[in-house]
RNA sequence: CGAAGCAGCACAGGUGGUCGCUCGCCUUACGGCGGGAGGAAAGUCCGAGCUCCAAAGGGCAAGGCGCUCUGUAACGCAGAGUCCCGGUGACGGGAAGGAAAGUGCCACAGAAAGGGAAACCACUCCGGCUUUUGCCGGAGAAAGGGUGAAAAGGCGUCCCGAUUUAUCGGGAGCUGUCUGUUAAAGGCAGCAGGUAAGAGCUCACCAGUGCCCCGGGUGACCGGGCGCUUGGUAAACCCCGCCUGGAGCAAGGCCAAAUAGGUUCCGCCUUGAGAGGGGCCCCCUCAAAUCCCCGUACUGCGGGGAGACGGAACGGGUUAGGCCGCAAGACCUCGUACAACACGGGGCACAGAUGAAUGACCACGCCCUGUAUAUCAGGGAACAGAACUCGGCUUAUGGGCUGCUUCGGCAG
RNA sequence: CGGGGCGUAGCGCAGCUUGGUAGCGCACUCGCUUGGGGUGCGAGUGGUCGCCUGUUCAAAUCAGGUCGCCCCGA
């Protein structure tokens, strides 16, 4: 379950008070938001290359992300911004690179998070 | 066979399955069914529809367009032509009105670059001087020389013979034009008068040009006659003709919530202005009032006052808030008509997201690359992603097919 | 959706208005100066003026198209 993300202060509390996790292709930030579910923003530099290869980019991160968090619901605020690498990059290497980073993130406790969120 | 030039066509990797996204319909719900990127969706270069604002009219400014006719809702688009340029040719290209309304510019060189008594050298004739060479003066000014992109349109040649000594005949050649050809070719006209010699004079031909005449064409323009000989540049200013109100779906409409300022009224305090309209002007429209107070003879007339602060109500803006706008045609094809187009018949399709939907995986077959082959491995090719909607233009781009035409070579 | 600007030598810029010679600074090369280097002085090398087409005798400059980059407004 999640739903996308869309307040531009949203993005920058993400940006500044998140994890971060470093790739050759992504740069992805997480922080818990409180919810029952998650919320994705994506993020694709105009230096990446033409609306074709940027929109190919977000669809097959958010459908990693869709089979990924399917796996296992995660309660984050989650950030990816693509590197102009990630313009090559095969569906199964970003889809690795999107298991690992999930694979270390850990739910907090229900209560702290509400409290946070309000 | 080789080289080249046009015109046109369809495609944009297929089928099936699993998971997922978005929209619509059905369902109480679970869920089910159906639709879901392009030829350029791109660039945003033109033209329209649609929406709001403005609008009596005229002029100016600004911007755009600029051969003709036709088509179109319209266009800077298209079709058919005209003229010019390029190409052996098929064919391609052209912002192609006006330089005789005016102004400006034409570097360097050159005497001179727009009106200059067209200069200099050299030249011809006459007169004078001189042994000659030559010098001086006058007249003439064509051919020749030098600068430059351009010097005031170009061109009128040569030989033989005869004689009436400026004409005739013959030949070659040149120029122009016509016919015809792949090409060679052929026909016609001119090559003259005048003069000391010549010429810018007369004449012939060609070129250019004209608010002239005749003929053809709807027209651009073409052909002939007549007149004239005028440098180029308007993608320099400009002149002429035609067109253009402004903004754009974040247009615009409705709804919701919160808050500071705005308008009206009340209280309090106190003393200020005509407003609106398009880029501007003439001007036009609405006003020159209303309310309160005072004076006076009711209407009327004269004089004075109204903005700040607090409360209430109202309508706008903001908050990337929600809904509407927001989704079947200026389409395709066949026939008629010279083409675009129009008319008639038939056919087909018709995404509506909004931090913004098309993806991932598997299988089969197909194509390409690697390897001697098979197996196998890798990839699915190019340009590229709708954002109110159409008609065009321009640009990017893969492999393939069809038709026509031109030039050259070889063979029959 | 609307508006504006830029592209010239390796780098940063001028020249474009009013068309005829492409220039300035840094950098680079050589020489002088110094015992040597730096500084300084002098000389020199280096540019398809983003690309295509046109106008013109002549285009970095004018006109049209095109490509790339940057900025602004709603």
């Amino acid at each position: 379950m999640y739903c996308p993300l869309v307040k531009k202060g949203d993005f920058k509390r993400v940006f500044e008070t998140g994890r971060r996790f470093s790739s050759k292709y992504l740069v992805v930030y997480a922080l818990p938001n409180g919810l029952d579910f998650s919320r994705l923003g994506l993020s694709v530099s105009k230096k990446t290359g033409s609306a074709v290869i940027r929109n190919k980019i977000k669809r097959r991160l958010r459908e990693s992300v869709r089979k990924r968090l399917a796996e296992k619901p995660l309660r984050y605020d989650i950030v990816i911004v693509a590197r102009t690498a990630a313009a090559g990059a095969p569906f199964a290497d970003l889809d690795r690179m999107i298991a690992k980073t999930f694979a270390g993130l850990v739910n907090e406790d229900t209560t702290d998070s509400n409290r946070k969120a309000i």
